[in-house]
Parts: structure tokens; sequence; C-alpha cells
DNA sequence: TTCCATTTGTTCGTATGTATG
DNA sequence: CCATACATACGAACAAATGGA
């Protein structure tokens, strides 16, 4: 039914102008390309750019100003839509809806996890254990090794909302390290092991037992 | 700020297909005028014309079928909603994304609602209690009241994710209830009755359960 | 402030490809 | 096979908004 079996130019175009944007090579607020440059670079002609860029403006992942550029307003979908309400959520929210998707992450990814999934994990978890990390890296390190339970939770939603919070995780993060003397590098790191144990031995209950340890840690 | 002074000539197509639609003077499954006969009328280009056509094929309110015509498929863009046909696997996510989001929702409600809080999730919990309602008609209803404990969960971004899936949860709140032939409105009615108890009670723990019962009745 | 180059917004005309009945 | 109708793509022109000189 919906099988074109050639895929029009401007899909593709949105195709790569997405990636850009999802991999982070655009960070939001930059400002992409002029339609001229997209012209010349995709050697298409500008309707066919400007397909493209409705396609995704309309996505709510780019703005264009008349007269000034089209720039990055949010990474994927999901972040489109809260891409009001995220800016003026309080810390106290964005502490609370971590707390609880993480919860539900870790136990859907206890259930669902794959062999590749656990792989993926372990490096991630690898590269969070350096002491000599600043707590700057680590907390990014540790945002890492979560979107990998969020990837082997095997839900595309909860994955994108993951995510889509996660740009705001990092100041939340720290700052909680930051706060708490009592912060123990060790310590933090065992729990994350732990973690992935439960995760491995798909004990669903453990896992998100053990989140809620990290987190009021 | 978005005050064009000057309506674009698709837009002012939209309004006018628009108007024909929502009148009824298209009821749906019209095969309207074809693109050349919309130019003529209009005096305009047919790229105009498609450009009009576009945005409502992408509100779903027309389908169009190459060598055929375009029909009218919904009357507004509420109705346009429950035609959004969703993937068997994204169907799936969207129910287990449902579930949790759900039991969050009703654990953070039982321990944050206020007494307005009360008294709105009392008014759409009446409305949901009408034996005479179609299927259709509870599955909307129920979707308010579910909104409504959102709300009282009192965490904008939590509230923002729910609703950004409840587009599409019609289709699978209806479709679960019309599957299982053992559904019954008063068993319903009384479970969602129960939760409101016990968010009342301010007891989330049992809340959480009682979702669960719900959504795997 | 005005002016101007840049960039997006709108519209047209045309050509060719693809799907339907 | 064929006429019809939508799908895709290109090129061009001018309007309107913006930001900076």
């Amino acid at each position: 039914m919906k099988k074109p079996r050639r895929v029009s130019l401007s899909t593709q175009i949105v195709q790569e102008l997405t990636k850009k944007i999802e991999t982070g090579d655009w960070p939001i607020q930059t400002k992409i390309p002029t339609e001229a440059q997209l012209t010349e670079q995709f050697e298409v002609s500008r309707n066919t750019v400007r397909e493209a860029l409705q396609s995704l403006i309309q996505a709510g992942l780019l703005e264009s100003k008349a007269g000034d550029g089209t720039y990055v307003i949010a990474a994927n979908k999901f972040e489109a839509n809260m891409y009001h309400e995220l800016g003026k959520a309080d810390y106290q929210e964005i502490a609370e809806a971590r707390q609880l998707l993480e919860k539900n992450l870790a136990f859907l990814a206890a259930k669902k996890r794959t062999e590749e999934d656990l792989i993926a994990m372990e490096v991630a978890l690898e590269r969070r254990n350096n002491p000599a990390f600043t707590l700057e890296e680590l907390a990014l390190k540790d945002i890492d090794y979560h979107i990998e339970i969020a990837k082997a939770a095997h839900n595309s939603i909860m994955l994108d909302v993951y995510q889509s919070i996660s740009t705001y995780l990092f100041q939340l993060i720290f700052d909680h390290m930051q706060q708490d003397v009592t912060f123990n590098h060790d310590d933090s790191q065992q729990l994350h092991i732990e973690l992935f144990d439960a995760i491995k031995a798909r004990d669903s209950k453990l896992a998100e037992t053990i989140v809620g340890k990290i987190s009021s840690y």
C-alpha cells in the first residue's frame, strides 16, 4: 500500500537533515544552511528543498524566520511537542519525571534486553568507571549509561521521552552530585553495576528498586 | 508577531475547503473536484491548489489516490485523529507506554492531588458514567478522565508526555474495549471509582495497582 | 535613521512519472 | 492499452521580513 518503490528526493533530504539533528551534529539553535546552499549541496531545486524543510517545520524540529534563516528548535518529535513546557518546568518536576522514567525503563529493560543490549550497556558502564573523571564528565557518562538502558527497554516512545529530558538531566545530575557531600564515586559505580546485573538476570523488580536507590542517593 | 497582514492564497483555499467539509457540504467519502477543476475555480495555479490540499491531507481531513481522485475522510481534526492508523509494532509500544505512564501518574496524583483536582476528577468520572454511551463515546470520556488524573499529578512534564500520546490512545482504548467480549460497562466504571477513591485517600500504591487492573482488564 | 543585501515566502508555468479504472 | 488524475521535480520571478551597514 504505502510502499513507494522510489523514495522522493524531498524525503531523502528530510532523512539527511533529521540525521544531522538527531545525532547532535546540528544542536538546538543551530542556524542551518540557507535554502540556496542546500539546493546546491543536494543538487535539487529550491522547491524540493523547501518541501523537505516544510516537513521538518511541520514536525516541530525546525523553525524558519523570513529574512534571517532556519533554526533547529528540537532534537526529536517528542521534544518538539514538549518544547514549550520543558523550558519552564521546574527542577523538582524534572527530577521527579526522571526517577519515574528511569524506573520504568529499567523495569522494561530487565524484561526485554537482548545480548547485544547487555554488551552496549557494559561498554557504557566501563566508560563511566574512571575515578579521574570530574563530576561533569561523570554526569555525562552517567546519562550515556542510562540511555543504553533506555534503548534496551525496546520502546521507542519511552526512549524518545527519556532522550528529550536528558538534555535537562545533565544540570540536574551534576548539581545532585555536587551538593551531596557524601557522594562517593565507588559507591555510585557499585550501584550501577548492581543495576546491570539485575537487568542481566532479568529481575525487573530488583532493577526498579536499584534505580530508586540511585536516584535518591 | 504572527500577524500576516495578507493571507496566502493557499491558506485562503484551505479555509474555503475546510468550510465545505465542516458544514457537511462535502460529507465523508465525497470525491472532491480534481486539482484541475479547483485550479480553474479559484483562479490560481495547480501548485497553489496542491499546497492547500497537502495541508488538509496532512491534517487528516482528505486522502488522495493517484489516478483516482481526492476524498474527504474526516469532518474535523478531532475525527481525523481517530483515523490515524498505527503500525502493529507501534501499537504495542503505545499500549506499553500508556500503562506505565498511567501507573506513574496515578501514583503521583495520589500523593499530590488537591481538593480542586478531586472535584475535576469527579466531574470527569460522572461524565464517563452513562450506560447509553457507545464504546466510542466511552473511550473518549475515558481519556478525559485519565487526563484529569494526569493534571492532578502536578508534573507538567509527565502531563505533556501523556497528552502527547493521548492522541493515539483513542484507537487503542477503543480496540481494547471492542475486542474484549467480557467487557462490562459497570465493572469498568466500578474500577474507575475505586481509582478515584484511592487517589482521594492518598493511597498511591493502591492507585497504581488499580491502574494495572484497568489496563489489563 | 534609512538603505540594502540576504533569506525566506508565495506563486506561477511546465514537464514528466506513476497509479487507477 | 489508454485516458484521467495525482505525484514529483525543475526553473523563475517577485514579495516580504530581517539584520546590519
